[in-house]
DNA sequence: CAGGGGGGAA
DNA sequence: AGGTATCCCCCCTG
């Protein structure tokens, strides 16, 4: 049933446009105005309902205003045919919200997708020599022909007489790349190595003395990542928001898996965190739990390293060594931490990890870089997810407000500005000295509260350290330097604390209540959503969470500010904009 | 053996 | 696209 008052319009080239709001009208239909003359919105009514639904299988473009754009891609299609999403639940969620008739073309395109994935399949076969053997197979010989002839698929296959496809083990993974280009993802059904046992449980009140459970939205994800045993189950991606305990649903894994993990991250920071939340919460003891970084080479039933250790070589070299360190183990599971950050040559890598259990954890599943199909494949399919706001409305996150404070380029940087090429702008306006007062003006605002300060550009984050007089962190920090800092943050000696890049991701500072973001990475909606995730920790008194952006007005940087705010808008977020003199006190009560 | 500096990589 | 930061190893110093 089509209803003309509907927010949503479905383009045959699967371009979605969702209205935000709607025309104040009165009783005869006549817009109502304001004092000065405008038309009045609000909210449209079914505006939050249909971007929920539509979060499950399309991406979100562009948010103006008025008028959201989302598109329905095949990866974001095929994660959610992995969770059960049909072409008819599609096709009813489009005709539920559209004003419009929905296109049959856009149904057909996402028909075709949905029946292309699983339509290819491998099985494991025992081979004829005793060693496993691995075979394309499909009900549909008409598909299994169409992508046979693709060179890049003859290459890695063998025909046998009866025309089966064989691929060899060490193509499992090279295999599946090569047929998600090509717009079929297969079905792997080939089974894993168990790997070698390893009794690991969660650590509850008759083991350690304390109580840990893990919460139930952790427990189903798990549960969803294991679920089909060892055939279906045991690879894929779980999707949670920043603060929603990720670590703790890998523990709950491992405690299912029961066998040797290797756990890839991204920094040493973030492997001591994992050691110590393992430690903390599971029966593993430390001897059991083996830290192999650039300080410390200590490979244990439990390994944790970091992704650049995987992909490390030496000048003009082909061979990963400290890869092959970990090859000699026969882990039973290898989980990726913030998986939507694997570097590109740790696919190579795993793509000879095939045989084993892969979890992924990540808060967005969106990279800059378009490489999602290779997560898609390599990693394994969305298990699970959880809306931000679902968290939120629950508390386990916390409740958090984002701000998008523009403020005047500084009359001194003008000049430097127009003078700037396009690539440098870019840098100009970010780095735009006046964003110092606005600073100012929101640490005033919060006075009471634990401030992370995050930016970019060294320079930019040194004189703010300066001028505020709080320590910054950064890359040549070193690590204990780090871990001071941050005990002192986290005791409350410490009240602001500044941070470059390093502060993106994978730091456990529970106390922090207010980010202030001073320039960031182009466009980068993951990068975003860490930084709002450094303060999603439910606060103990219950408190709310503030979030704020800082771009010059009317520059490049706030254009790419648009397009960081994407993926937090598709979560429900919405940023209320400011001019910067609004921050001063003399109008703070002005809105 | 800890810590700093240099160079390379993605 | 855009470019910076970061992390790794190795070598040097005391």
């Amino acid at each position: 049933m089509i209803r003309p008052d509907n927010p949503l319009i479905v383009q045959s080239d699967r371009s979605l446009m969702l209205h935000t709001v709607r025309a104040v009208v009165d009783a005869k239909g006549h817009p109502v105005r304001d004092a000065s003359g405008e038309p009045l919105t609000e909210e449209h009514p079914r505006f939050a309902e249909a971007r929920d639904a539509l979060a499950g299988f399309a991406e979100l473009e562009k948010s103006p205003d008025y008028l959201h754009t989302y598109r329905i891609t095949p990866v974001s299609v095929w994660n959610a045919a992995a969770l059960g999403l049909t072409v008819e639940k599609i096709r009813g969620i489009l005709e539920e919200y559209s004003c419009v008739p929905v296109p049959k073309r856009v149904l057909d395109d996402v028909r075709g997708w949905i029946t292309r994935y699983g339509l290819l399949k491998i099985e494991r076969r025992a081979g004829p020599d005793g060693r496993d053997a691995f075979e394309l197979t499909s009900d549909s010989r008409e598909a299994l022909d169409d992508v046979l002839g693709h060179e890049a698929v003859r290459k890695l296959v063998k025909l046998d007489a009866h025309k089966r496809v064989w691929v060899d083990a060490l193509e499992r993974g090279t295999i599946k790349q090569v047929l998600i280009k090509i717009g079929y993802p297969v079905e792997d059904r080939g089974g894993y190595v168990e790997g070698d046992r390893l009794d690991i449980a969660l650590r509850d009140a008759t083991r350690g003395g304390r109580t840990f459970q893990p919460r139930s939205y952790q427990r189903m994800a798990a549960e969803a990542f294991h679920a089909g045993g060892s055939v279906v189950g045991g690879n894929g991606v779980i999707v949670l928001p920043c603060g929603a305990g990720k670590t703790v649903v890998a523990l709950t894994v491992m405690s299912l898996v029961k066998a040797k993990t290797l756990i890839l991250t991204t920094n040493t920071v973030a492997v001591r965190q994992w050691r110590e939340e393992l430690l903390d919460k599971t029966s593993l003891r430390p001897e059991d739990v083996g830290e192999y970084t650039g300080d410390t080479k200590t490979v244990a039933p439990v390994t944790i390293t970091t992704y650049q250790m995987l992909t490390w070589r030496r000048a003009k070299s082909e061979v990963f060594e400290h890869f092959e360190v970990f090859s000699r183990e026969n882990w039973g599971l290898v989980v990726y931490d913030e998986v939507h950050l694997l570097p590109a040559p740790v696919f190579r890598a795993t793509a000879e990890l095939q045989a084993r259990r892969r979890l992924g954890l990540t808060a967005t599943l969106v990279r800059e870089d378009g490489k999602e199909d290779e997560v898609f494949c390599l990693i394994g399919p969305k298990r699970f997810d959880m809306p931000w706001k679902v968290l939120e409305g629950q508390g386990f996150i916390a409740t958090a407000t984002c701000t998008e404070v523009r403020v005047p380029l500084d009359p001194g940087a003008k000049q430097e500005y127009i003078a700037a090429g396009a690539r440098a702008k870019f840098r100009v306006a970010s780095e735009n000295p006046a964003k110092l007062r606005a600073v100012q003006r929101i640490l005033e605002r919060h006075s009471g509260a634990h401030v992370l300060i995050i930016g970019q550009y060294i320079e930019q984050l040194e004189e703010l350290s300066r001028e505020l007089k709080a320590p910054l962190i950064m890359g040549k920090t070193p690590n204990v330097e780090r871990e001071r800092l941050y005990a002192q943050f986290k005791s409350g000696e410490l009240r602001v604390l500044i941070v470059s890049k390093v502060g993106n991701f994978a730091v456990d500072l529970p106390e922090a209540n207010v980010a202030i973001q001073v320039s960031g990475t182009f466009g980068s909606r993951q990068e975003e959503a860490q930084r709002l995730g450094r303060i999603l920790r439910p606060k103990s008194d219950g408190s709310a969470a503030a979030f704020y952006s800082i771009v010059t007005l009317g520059s490049r940087d706030q254009e790419f500010s648009e397009k960081r705010q994407l993926f937090l808008t598709e979560q429900g977020y919405s940023y209320e904009i400011i001019e910067a003199a609004a921050l001063e006190p003399q109008q703070g009560t002005a809105k």
